[in-house]
DNA sequence: TGTACATCAGTGAACGCGCGTTCACTGATGTAC
DNA sequence: TGTACATCAGTGAACGCGCGTTCACTGATGTAC
């Protein structure tokens, strides 16, 4: 049975994405031609426009499913969540550098556009991140021991948190699957969380 | 007395790195055209060609002056401690506070380049930051209480608070100079160092 | 101090190139009967 | 099942535009004598 004509669409579809992904990889959004894209995905130029109306149409819709593969990871953050802290901070790293694996293409596109995007791109990631930080601090909320803590407080230690992780991500895309730097990246990662988790322990709220 | 040449070249020299700071603002050294940066200095594009011998080497230019800004401030930072480790943390947030105000153009640069920029400049702002690192470790090494640190400890929390210092200048730059949210964030970034510190004096390497 | 020459920052015309976008088209797939 | 027509992903020519770079030049500043 041959590819319908829909199937046949939307497979040129995804590869003018991937294409996208693969040629902004070590430069930015803003570089990418319409025609380099369509070289690469080996049609016409003009057949482009069947799919986006623009490049910038295309650069949303590229940051749309980097931010589902973001929302994937809080998901997927949460559901291992549960155990004791030691667990959970273990459990958490292996996720992440599986994730940013699996997807390094939309992590690293994150990374390149959080700062150097236009203004639309830089505002949705921050917007994602900062949904990551008010799940944590309502995740810590219901932790034991967090009840003498104010709630500005637990926002600040989930930035903490949160920023630790986005620059472990960062760190990871720099280093090669299952390499000894990544090893290196991830067990610095656990340690920091368990720095962290220590300070947290001790901290009481109102403390100067 | 009237400019000599050599003064009057040196002025252009300036115009052009702070057209190219001002016009890669919103977006990227690699959108950035040599007809763009010459019209915005007010001199004709070949005009530029007496300066630089490329948009890259003018890029090279902007990130090593933007990477002595950042060397400037470490040494600032490092001026200001020697008293009781409250004082080092609200000066040290004061100081980077002042330094991105006042050098935003370089620190913008820094954050649009450092992942999205040409091999070469990512290259150079990992190393500056790595710097950082490795000095702030030697810094922590002479702290009293961290004697029974390991050196890989040591080198890991250094990690950790210089990632949070980036992140902080990274949301300062978002602020406005003197707004509230600038004082959230140098509260934040304050919070979050007494955080690692508590967690950094209860710490015993080695502890799993 | 005055003159003759050298230097060189900035000019302006010209080039070939890749860009986004328009338009009329082709021919395979899909649908109505 | 067969035919006639509609849809629409992809084609190819053409356009005007901003780009980096070349080249010969101008005229004010600097230097040698």
């Amino acid at each position: 049975m041959p590819e319908s004509r829909v199937e046949r669409k939307e497979r040129t579809r995804r590869a003018i994405l991937d294409a996208a992904l693969t040629l902004s990889e070590d430069s930015a959004l803003v570089a990418l031609s319409l025609r380099q894209v369509a070289k690469e995905v080996g049609i016409v130029p003009t057949a482009f426009y069947r799919h986006f109306t623009s490049i910038e149409d295309l650069g949303l819709a590229l940051v749309e499913e980097s931010l589902d593969t973001l929302r994937s990871l809080l998901r997927e953050l949460r559901r291992t969540a549960g155990e004791d802290a030691g667990t959970i901070i273990d459990g958490s790293v292996a996720v992440l550098v599986e994730q940013v694996r699996k997807e390094h293409a939309h992590y690293g596109f994150i990374a390149r556009e959080r700062f150097a995007g236009p203004a639309a791109v830089r505002g949705a990631i921050a917007r994602g991140i900062e949904l990551a930080e008010r799940e944590l601090a309502t995740d810590l909320a219901h932790l034991p021991g967090t009840d003498t803590w104010t709630e500005h407080d637990l926002q600040v230690l989930s930035a903490l948190i949160v920023g630790a992780m986005v620059t472990t991500a960062e760190r990871l895309l720099g280093t090669g699957p299952g390499s000894l730097a990544e090893q290196r990246v991830a067990d610095a990662a656990r340690t920091q969380l368990r720095m962290m988790l220590v300070g947290a322990r001790n901290w009481r709220s109102g403390t100067p």
